[in-house]
RNA sequence: GGCCUGUUGGUGAAGGGGUUUAACACGCCACCCUCUCAAGGUGGUAUUCACGGGUUCGAAACCCGUACAGGCUACCA
């Protein structure tokens, strides 16, 4: 038995399988050729951002696309970090976006699906502890003794003499320290890392490919990263990745910009165990326009960082996804108007053509998209739509909803079974404040604001108009009738003419018809109020004007 | 300080040496249509691609500098 070996068992006593075992136990997929195997890998900290709900669609249209699979892991291997409920949050979102995965850990579930288990890096320890446990006995990795005390002073030297930071080439004092020696201090007790021995050079470069950047020059890694934590013998990200993708087959790593700068490292990393790199594919930062300048966009500062936000909002989570999809690949919309029914995986989506400096979340783009969207869904799909939101985020009109059905179903068909639908509800959370009034339980007579008009004027013209309405009169005759009202009482029933010589006239049709949808709305502006007119009924149109009379 | 990466309109962007007087979409403005809105229609919205040099008959596109912006530089991911 060498030195190094004892090292190795001292670190990581009882561990009983190997790499090859834990490769045989992981064996290839058996897919087809070209399939794609993406990951959607969060840390649970509770939240989910804008800019990794982006990784997560390219990675889901990825997989979907090339019959590949889509798997859901849970990266919490910093325990400090990990919010409770957290996995159960983007389990949610998943949910809600439609993206289930095909293999995931749900532990609160027990529920687990997939042939790479287990999905949760804390509970892979052992198989992590192996690979390291490898590297030592190969001589690739050591443990190190710094504390966080040296190690500021380390970094602060370098910081004053310009020289680059981190732990290498000499700052790495325990690199080389013997073998016997860091026995001793474990069997001592003494806190410690394991960092990998880099065999790098800084000055050396090597050409990398990513996906979405395409080619670039990047400087070997020198420094002695950690790849295992003192407080809880669980490793890094960079190991994690290194490992878990490896075991796990993934073949596309989707995950943002910010990463760039970690290849050096991931480079090493794979190159040390001779396993094939995944492709990469860097996404842009999400930024946002904040007065003249333009910054990342947060999750402090913007609510629409947040996921959250959409939800409450009301968006069709269609809606949102087209606008993310836009964001990928620019291609995007015109790939839509050729494919109006095809579903978002249907489409190529090209990491090339991705933006590589940062992408504007435009919310006036997202409101556009979603206006469309919703414009060309069915009343149903509109119904169910606010039914299902409301539920949760206001009950009391839910209950109006569930109450007056086919009512509201002909409220939200109001210009919508044509060629070119009205486009007037941007998410479901505003469909009540532009169709309350629609409903006796929101309207009230007494708020009915006639201020802007002579109300002696006002009664005269609903008390005629409520002697010649006719509730099965077609769009035609129903105006034409409020013409004859016009003719009778001195308003004019052409614009142009009216235009022309306003003097000739008390008013125009406009001011009849206002005064009309005033009464019955108490807005001056709504959809069409023949149509208005024909879901209301005469019972509620007749009362409307009575109270406008008695008024 | 070091290492990377960017920079085309109000926004997302297309374009990778000459059909670019810079596509398309959103936004904005004007007009038309019109019972108010919404929608729709028509037109407008970068004499120019951060700046300075160079290569070339020709550059937004290729090369070199500069400026600016962003990322990373943790036993965080």
């Amino acid at each position: 038995m060498n030195n190094r070996q004892e090292l190795a068992d001292l670190v990581f006593p009882g561990l009983t399988k190997t790499i090859a075992d834990y490769e045989a136990m992981y064996p290839e997929r058996n897919l087809k050729e070209n399939a794609k195997v993406t990951r959607f890998a969060p840390s649970p900290t509770g939240f989910m951002h804008i800019g990794h709900m982006l990784g997560c669609v390219i990675d889901y249209v990825l997989a979907k696309k090339s019959n590949g699979v889509f798997y859901l892991r849970n990266e919490d291997t910093d325990t400090s970090r990990t919010v409770e409920g957290a996995v159960e949050y983007i389990r949610h979102v998943l949910e809600h976006y439609h993206m289930e995965p095909e293999e995931y850990e749900y532990r609160d579930l027990e529920e687990t699906k997939g042939n790479y288990a287990p999905y949760i890096q804390s509970e892979r320890k052992e198989i992590y502890q192996t690979f390291i446990k490898h590297l030592i006995i190969e001589g690739k990795a050591y443990p190190c003794f710094l504390t966080k005390e040296e190690m500021d002073v380390i970094r602060e030297g370098q910081a004053r003499d310009k020289r680059r930071i981190g732990i290498y080439g000499r700052y790495a004092k325990y690199r080389d320290l013997p073998v016997e020696e860091a026995i001793e201090r474990i069997k001592n007790g003494e806190s410690y890392t394991i960092r990998l021995k880099s065999s790098g050079d800084f000055n050396r470069k090597f050409k990398f490919n990513d996906l979405a950047n395409g080619e670039m020059e990047l400087p070997e890694n020198d420094i002695d990263i950690p790849i295992m934590k003192s407080k809880d013998g669980l490793p890094t990200y960079h190991f994690a990745h290194l490992v878990d993708d490896h075991l796990m087959h993934t073949t596309h790593v989707v995950r943002g910009r910010e990463w760039i700068s970690s290849i050096p490292v991931h480079y090493e990393l794979f190159k040390t165990f001779g396993f094939k790199m995944p492709k990469y594919i860097h996404i842009p930062l999400i930024l946002k326009k904040d007065g003249d300048t333009i910054r990342k966009i947060s999750k402090r500062l913007d609510p629409e960082a947040r996921m959250t936000y959409y939800e409450e909002k009301g968006y069709p989570y269609l809606a949102v996804i087209e606008a993310i999809m836009t964001i990928a690949n620019s291609n995007y919309e015109a790939w839509r108007e050729g494919h109006p029914d095809a579903r978002f995986t249907e489409f190529e989506f090209s990491p090339k053509k991705m933006s590589s400096s940062g992408a504007l979340f435009d919310l006036d783009k997202l409101d556009n998209i979603s206006k469309n969207y919703i414009s060309h869904l069915t009343k149903e799909e509109v119904y169910e739509g606010v039914l299902s939101w409301s539920k949760i985020y206001d009950e009391e009109f839910s209950k109006i909803l569930e109450k007056y059905k086919d009512y509201s179903m002909a409220i939200y068909n109001i210009e919508r079974e044509q060629k070119k639908p009205r486009k007037d509800y941007t998410y479901y959370s505003e469909i009540k404040e532009k169709t309350w009034y629609m409903y006796d339980e929101y309207f009230d007579s007494s708020k009915v604001d006639f201020s802007a008009y002579d109300i002696e004027e006002v009664q005269t013209i609903l008390t005629k108009y409520k002697d010649i309405y006719n509730e099965d009169d077609s769009a035609e005759e129903w105006f034409n009738r409020i013409k004859e009202l016009c003719t009778s009482l001195n308003y004019a029933t052409d614009m142009k003419a009216y235009k022309n010589d306003s003097s000739m006239y008390k008013g125009s049709v406009v001011d009849v018809t206002n005064i009309l949808r005033i009464a019955l709305t108490s807005l001056t502006t709504t959809p069409d109020l023949y149509s208005i007119m024909q879901i209301l009924g005469k019972t509620r149109i007749l009362q409307r004007f009575d109270k406008m009379i008695a008024k």
